[in-house]
DNA sequence: TAAGTGATCTCT
DNA sequence: GAGATCACTTAA
């Protein structure tokens, strides 16, 4: 079953915790469990884009649920994300690593997925989008930790456990 | 451990 | 327009 735009649009701490497990499809018949993700959560978040304020590049991120925010990073490496909570609320989850697939940006690569995607919504018409496969992951197979990457943003955001990743699930 | 790479944002 | 920054990977 697809995934619907509603399920997007609830706390993203929530959405994050629930897309383990969720597949990612692909319009080439692909379709990879997803094992690791990152939630930047509001305004107030001092790693998450949005809190520097209302951008092109952010604008996305304050629209409606389910629609991806891929961007460049470090000049190299896309990364997929997908807009969650409500609209006007800048929140997104970082799709960091799927199934056989650990790292963001090799996840990107691997699918092809760049800036085209960028504000599209997670639908077949996009090429790109969610399934829930019955995959349940008992919750002490998830594993929290602070983020990767964003020292940046000072201690207080930096320590927060919002990565949340299955153990073994890169195998 | 450091370099590579370019869009984006914040100054002038 | 110029300069700094950056949610990473790879090869040493």
């Amino acid at each position: 079953m697809m995934l619907p735009m509603d399920f997007f649009e609830r706390p993203t701490l929530i959405v994050a915790h629930d897309m383990l497990g969720k597949f990612l499809c692909c319009s080439d018949g692909r379709a990879l469990m997803i094992t690791e993700v990152e939630a930047y959560d509001g305004p107030q978040d001092l790693a998450c884009h949005a809190a520097r304020g209302r951008t092109p590049r952010t604008e996305v991120m304050f629209g409606a649920a389910g629609h991806f925010y891929v961007y460049l990073i470090y000049g190299i490496h896309w990364m997929l994300n997908v807009v969650t909570d409500r609209k006007d609320y800048p929140a997104a989850v970082l799709i960091r690593g799927l199934e056989g697939i650990s790292g963001p940006a090799r996840l990107t690569k691997a699918l092809k997925i760049d800036k085209k995607l960028n504000t599209l919504p997670a639908h077949p018409a996009s090429g790109f989008w969610f399934e829930d496969r019955g995959t349940r992951i008992p919750s002490r197979e998830i594993i929290k930790t602070p983020r990767i990457g964003v020292d940046y943003a000072g201690p207080e955001w930096a320590t927060k456990p919002w990565r949340f990743l299955v153990k073994n699930g890169s195998s």
